[in-house]
DNA sequence: CTGAAAGCGCTTACAG
DNA sequence: CTGAAAGCGCTTACAG
């Protein structure tokens, strides 16, 4: 009996990388195959060997190669790229959670890509995805640029989802919410109230944009009305453009008595618009109205609740769409026989007064 | 000329799966080899065929199999696994923003897992992807439970950062923010303005909770103050269990005359039970000093600086959290010689007043 | 400048 | 119940 280790015939030394089915097998003292078999389930094998192997699974701290694994036919990656535009956005970070919790369900992992709203580096995500044997997608597109990456004959085969927005030119299955329901809905409750000069805060390039802003013309219309094109306001990014822009519309000599904000970041910048308002005319004694102005907006967040304004919001859930979204994908996966037409589905929203 | 396809006398007809080096090949009328060199860069390939392979990729929708690629000896896989116990956690969600940026930047991608703040699915998480060979591994350790599964020995020489959180008895890099000071600051801030009790809301189970509380105790022992036990309020998980609390500290016979929470639920709910006892004391004119309420929480939120309280936050940094736990990650896997010892990085806080 | 051989870690038939 | 052979898709030496 010498000092050297067992297995240093033909391995140099102790190799620092991770032990192989090949070590787990020369430490139980059985074939490669047998510790296969034992890893999968144990068929077919003596339960005092089974054991053996587990034994020397557990002194070798072995973790079975899934990327060797799924290189054999007929094996999956278990894995599902996800792109979203901004990760960081509690919205879209609810919605990578309804993701995760359908693909853990479904024993698929997920790896996810930040797209910062740039069709170049989503095009990259979507290909390394590819390359890493992904067996679906799901993305939140971003708005500009070129998309066709997107489309389903690039994809080689892989199913995507998109999720939050459609792309122009790209049939896939895709959940959205009804933006313009929810716009419609929130403009006709401020036009109800008697509202006649309502502001529209938010975008007109994006997808979502564009549909709100047809729920809140749409609202117009069955009143016989048209909104003056003076209090569109689109284009803001952040609170503090939003901000800007509500307090130029408050400075207006015939301002809004109500606003309608399509997301939530114009929305906390109209109130904060409002309440700097508010501060200012404190002193004076002359408000002008800044302490009757309602607010309607799309999504909610935090706080919505004790907001200093007349506050509705268009609510929806972030959590289910990523769930839709995900169990869509699942569905495309496990169908053998696939229907060929991309389905569309809308989610709910509803409109919550919190005052 | 028969009407059989290329390459159909090796392959059974079409093959609906992806395209290999092989398949490239034969539509280039080049070896296997000669497609690897050209994916690789070019090196040593004549023009014209680097040109021919080119088109051959692009007509077949070929993508390089990374999984395959990783395979190889002296091949990574490009891959860090992230674990989050609840990615929905819009300061969770900026933090990984932060870390998939740093991970993007060295060429990596990011799997995600949501732990649910459940160490056994953090566990089996840690387990899968060691099993997909990721390069190392970024977590915000759950607190309840075992955490034996991120002991450095236990997962094969995969590296590890701690982030948010440290583990009681797992010594690995950790990024943590300065509780304690935070806590004390906002704490002495209170204290400075003459507030003699004040309450804190919060936990004492959670890593970050005992340290916060450290630091609210220590506010007071430097000015010989002792906190009241009964204005020690912890284990509320989220906004409505915070705002009972806070109801019933406002009904105390000697109520608090401000208060210091621990994190952003904690201190939406405080400032939710304010807002509603001021609503219900404006009919009876009797307000027991509702209105002089004073709140300081660490963390900050959406629409704090129109919060309707006098309110002072611990900001910091959820994004540069990620990118110091990616960046260390890196340096670990870059260096080839490591230093054995395990670093600890506290990243500061600020004390903003918001009113 | 180009290719045939070998092997990364695993598992599916196929033999015993 | 157990194992030797072959091959998944790729790339690193090694030959030409």
């Amino acid at each position: 009996m010498t000092t050297t280790e067992p297995g240093d015939a033909k391995r140099p030394a102790r190799r620092s990388s991770n032990p192989t089915v090949h070590d787990v097998a020369l430490e139980a003292g059985v074939s490669p195959m047998t510790v296969s078999r034992v890893l999968s389930g144990g068929k077919n094998v003596r339960l005092e060997v089974q054991e053996r192997v587990a034994r020397a699974v557990e002194t070798l701290g072995y973790h079975r190669n899934e990327n060797a694994r799924s290189l054999r036919p007929g094996h999956r990656s278990g894995l599902v790229g996800v792109t979203i535009t901004n990760i960081a956005n509690p919205y879209y970070a609810e919605m990578l959670r309804g993701v995760e919790e359908i693909a853990s369900a479904h024993g698929r992992r997920i790896l996810v890509g930040n797209s910062n709203e740039d069709a170049d580096l989503e095009k990259q995500l979507v290909a390394d995805f590819i390359g890493r044997r992904v067996e679906g997608l799901i993305v939140v597109p971003s708005s500009a640029g070129d998309a066709a990456h997107l489309q389903p004959a690039r994809l080689g085969g892989v199913p995507v989802v998109l999720a939050s927005r459609a792309v122009g030119g790209v049939s896939a299955d895709t959940v959205l919410i009804d933006d313009v329901e929810g716009a419609r809905a929130a403009t006709a409750a401020l036009l109800a109230e008697g509202h006649r000069r309502v502001a529209y805060l938010g975008q007109r390039s994006v997808f979502t944009g564009r549909r709100r802003l047809e729920g809140f013309t749409l609202a117009h219309e069955a009143l016989d009305l048209k909104p003056d094109e003076e209090l569109i306001r689109v284009g803001q990014q952040d609170v503090g453009s939003a901000e800007r822009a509500m307090t130029e519309l408050l400075e207006l000599a015939d301002p809004p008595t109500a606003v309608f904000s399509a997301n939530n970041r114009n929305t906390v910048g109209a109130i904060r618009a409002i309440v700097a308002r508010r501060r200012a005319a404190a002193g004076t004694g002359a408000d002008g109205g800044i302490d009757d102005i309602r607010v309607a907006g799309f999504d909610s967040f935090d706080f919505a609740d004790i907001a200093p304004v007349r506050l509705s919001v268009v609510d929806h859930d972030a959590g289910d769409l990523g769930r839709r979204a995900a169990a869509m994908l699942f569905d495309r996966l496990e169908d053998g026989e696939q229907p060929v037409e991309p389905r569309i589905l809308e989610l709910p929203v509803t409109l919550r007064d919190l005052f």
